[in-house]
DNA sequence: GAAGATTCTTAATCTAGATTAATTGGTTTT
DNA sequence: AAAACCAATTAATCTAGATTAAGAATCTTC
């Protein structure tokens, strides 16, 4: 285990990479985000403070995320490997109950109702992030977003 | 630890319910799904022989997906609680990559490349479950799915 | 095996969100 | 502070998939 610093705009792991880690948010604000064969990028999570992010793809094989920080940030790496042996199964399960209702909402929910969500998830997080990546953590394009956002205030 | 038969059709879980269970299947076919506010079902996950399935959100609180058998059917039944202590991390990982591809899919693939993705994560399932089952797992209706299969047929 | 109930398909119409493009507002660079 | 660049908004048009509806095919149940 280790304490690093890495600057805002600082990838700190890519797609294809091997040796793979545990990142846990002691301060700042990281995300993770895959590209498609298209070149698009899409937002798989946020991390604010208190936050643990990895790639679970890693075990077996060569990583499928982006992680980036968004702001200077503080952060503890596990080594994986290690890490996921004694990893408790009780954040993990956490884990998928998220990726579940993640799941559940990208199929049944539309744009302005994930929005919410996301709201919910990410109490602090709106303001520190740009537009463009909360549409692409939604599933859909920052004018989508732009447009939905103006009907809900509309609306009121 | 416990082997129990279902027939086809029985509900073997409910949302709502408190004691949740892990079951393996052995024999046979489940699925889950869950039920939004507005009465629509959404298909989470199918589980053929050697899946295991089992609701994350349970572990705090009332589950929030229905299980039901597709098929008749051999479970092993785990009491949730103990099983989750010696859980292998690994096989959670595993779940955790196979939803992470999930929400990635279901964020940027059209509809007839997550038709592809899902015969390829269940070989063996596309003539034992009916169409509009398949259709809820895409996230489309059965009506949309017929038409995107007649289109990549004609394409041909 | 007929009657009823589901399921699947096809087609017409409709809509949420994509695409394209132009405009404005902020940041960073020099 | 202008120049160049990137982010956000707005608007017009387009499209994948939803909705509605009707007919054909398949399963249940008596």
């Amino acid at each position: 285990m280790k304490t690093i610093q890495v600057k805002k705009g600082e990838i700190i792991q890519r797609k294809g990479e091997l040796n793979s880690k545990i990142y846990a948010v002691e301060k700042g604000l990281l995300r993770t985000y895959s590209i498609d064969e298209k070149g698009r990028e899409h937002v798989f999570m946020f991390a604010p403070e208190g936050w643990i992010v990895t790639d679970a793809s890693a075990v077996n094989g060569p990583c499928e995320l982006f992680i980036e920080a968004l702001e200077d940030s503080t952060l503890c790496t596990f080594n994986a490997e290690s890490e996921i042996a004694n990893a408790s199964p009780v954040a993990l399960i956490k884990r998928i109950a998220t990726l579940q209702k993640r799941s559940i909402m990208l199929m049944s929910a539309s744009a302005i109702e994930r929005y919410h969500d996301f709201l919910e998830t990410y109490p602090d997080i709106v303001q520190r992030v740009p537009q463009k990546m909360i549409a692409s953590y939604l599933g859909i394009t920052p004018e989508a977003l732009s447009k939905v956002k103006g009907e809900s205030v509309k609306s009121k």
